[in-house]
DNA sequence: CGATTTTGACCAGCGC
DNA sequence: GCGCTGGTCAAAATCG
């Protein structure tokens, strides 16, 4: 009944795939659509003050990681939707019968070195109209790791592990980057990863995604969601060990912008993708037009249709691709409309792994300090004063890009779970107005 | 023409 | 110091 949380450390963070956030045990995860400063909810238990020291298995340690990169003030607004059944099976689909705006999600697993789409008995995290996120399940052995960057940078305002009913190995994070819990975070750091070079104590974020099919890829390339952000291929490399190139980006929804990323395809689950977000934007949440300028090959087909669309969320920065051409969707503007996180698909968090705790400070005040002005307000005001409109709101989000990962879903990930997606999401499949805004 | 992708070359960090 | 590896640069090609 107990969360257990492996954060990575931030300086042992080699940049590889190995050591993402991972967790043992089962948590219950709380999420509150306060704002981001808000307290703590005072109907949580505080954090358990019990030691959290965990062994972790390497085979059968799984670990899930809600974080969003950099800065996404509406990660965690979009958490809900990064757990969509993937091919691994992302959704539980547990509409709350008492309440028709929940519903349940599991997240992602990481599991050990590198990640490994196990998703076995994953804690239910239900969203209800009130402000928080409940879970009424219990839990056997799922593993959630909630970065408190992406609680921090939520509209939600806090990602928050239920320690209620865990008498310990729970652990707590606000927005606050507090880490509530006493208990022992223990800190991977695979012989691997300490072994590995590290070029610059950057801040990085990993998310792991599931892959949407590459049907509009080359051969070698992987298709990624969109994002807000508009990417620029700069590079790709082969990495040793890995079958699959890694491709790197850059942000060029402005000059200047430091925000990179590099995708690549897990070399244990090829049908998850791995990217890895460094540096931050430093600019503000690109507009629809801005996320389309610069970017001339992008949108015209991808709102033309489904295909397109999910071909917009995906081929954006297909590393190798000229595929581009064939969905030419590069740039991922389509989704512009909503505001992402610095880099990741508000969808796609699925898994996180999060480092450097200063520079997520910085970033998480980058965030709401630049872009406030930019979709905060309103969001906020949405989930503060109408949480009944909390699931309309969702509505309007990146429709596309949950298309693409229930598609993808529905081509290899488990169909039990669809058929249990919440009425709430219809809106999403439906939605072909990427014009809308928040 | 402007923007992107591709891809080989170059550079830097790390281990031996 | 050398080799390996990852990250970046930049020219060429491509596309709309």
């Amino acid at each position: 009944m107990c969360s257990v949380f492996e954060l990575l450390d931030m300086d042992n963070f080699q940049g590889d795939l190995t050591d993402v956030v991972r967790g043992i045990g089962s948590g219950h995860v709380l999420a509150s659509p306060g704002p981001p400063e808000g307290p703590f909810p005072s109907n949580l238990s505080p954090p358990p003050t019990s030691d959290l020291h965990v062994d972790f298995p390497s085979a059968a340690t799984s670990a899930s990681c809600l974080t969003n990169p950099f800065g996404d003030p509406f990660v965690s607004m979009t958490d809900p939707l990064i757990h969509l059944p993937g091919n691994s099976g992302y959704l539980s689909g547990a509409v709350d019968n008492k309440s028709n705006s929940s519903f349940a999600m599991f997240p992602k697993v990481f599991e050990d070195d590198h990640i490994k789409s196990q998703c076995s008995g994953f804690p239910r995290i239900r969203i209800t109209q009130s402000n928080i996120i409940h879970d009424a399940s219990t839990c056997n052995s799922p593993a959630i790791a909630v970065s408190s960057a992406a609680a921090a940078a939520s509209p939600w305002g806090m990602i928050n592990v239920d320690t209620t009913n865990s008498p310990r190995n729970c652990l707590l994070v606000d927005n606050n980057n507090n880490t509530s819990s006493s208990s022992q975070i223990q800190i991977s750091s695979s012989p691997r990863n300490l072994g590995i070079k590290r070029r610059k104590s950057q801040a990085k974020k990993v998310v792991c995604i599931p892959a949407p099919a590459a049907m509009n890829s080359r051969s070698s390339g992987e298709v990624v969601p969109s994002d807000l952000w508009a990417w620029r291929k700069y590079g790709q490399k082969p990495i040793k060990g890995s079958p699959y190139p890694r491709g790197y980006y850059r942000c060029s929804s402005s000059k200047g912008c430091s925000a990179r990323k590099q995708v690549e395809r897990s070399r244990t689950d090829p049908n998850m993708l791995v990217i890895t977000y460094t540096s931050e934007h430093n600019h503000p949440w690109p507009t629809q037009r801005n996320a389309l300028a610069g970017s001339t090959r992008s949108s015209s087909s991808s709102s033309l249709n489904p295909s397109s669309k999910s071909s917009t969320a995906a081929a954006t920065t297909s590393p190798s691709s000229r595929v581009s051409h064939d969905n030419k969707t590069k740039s991922e503007p389509n989704n512009s409309h909503l505001p992402s996180s610095s880099t990741l698909p508000p969808y796609a968090a699925a898994a996180v792994k999060e480092e450097n705790v200063e520079e997520r400070q910085e970033n998480m005040e980058f965030d709401y300090n630049d872009v406030e002005d930019t979709y905060r307000p309103e969001l906020l005001r949405e989930f503060q004063h109408q949480p009944e409109d909390f699931f309309a709101d969702l509505d309007e989000l990146e429709g596309d890009s949950l298309t693409m990962l229930l598609s993808h879903s529905s081509r290899g990930g488990n169909m039990e779970n669809k058929t249990t997606i919440p009425d709430v999401f219809s809106d999403f499949f439906d939605d072909d107005d990427s014009s809308r805004s928040l």
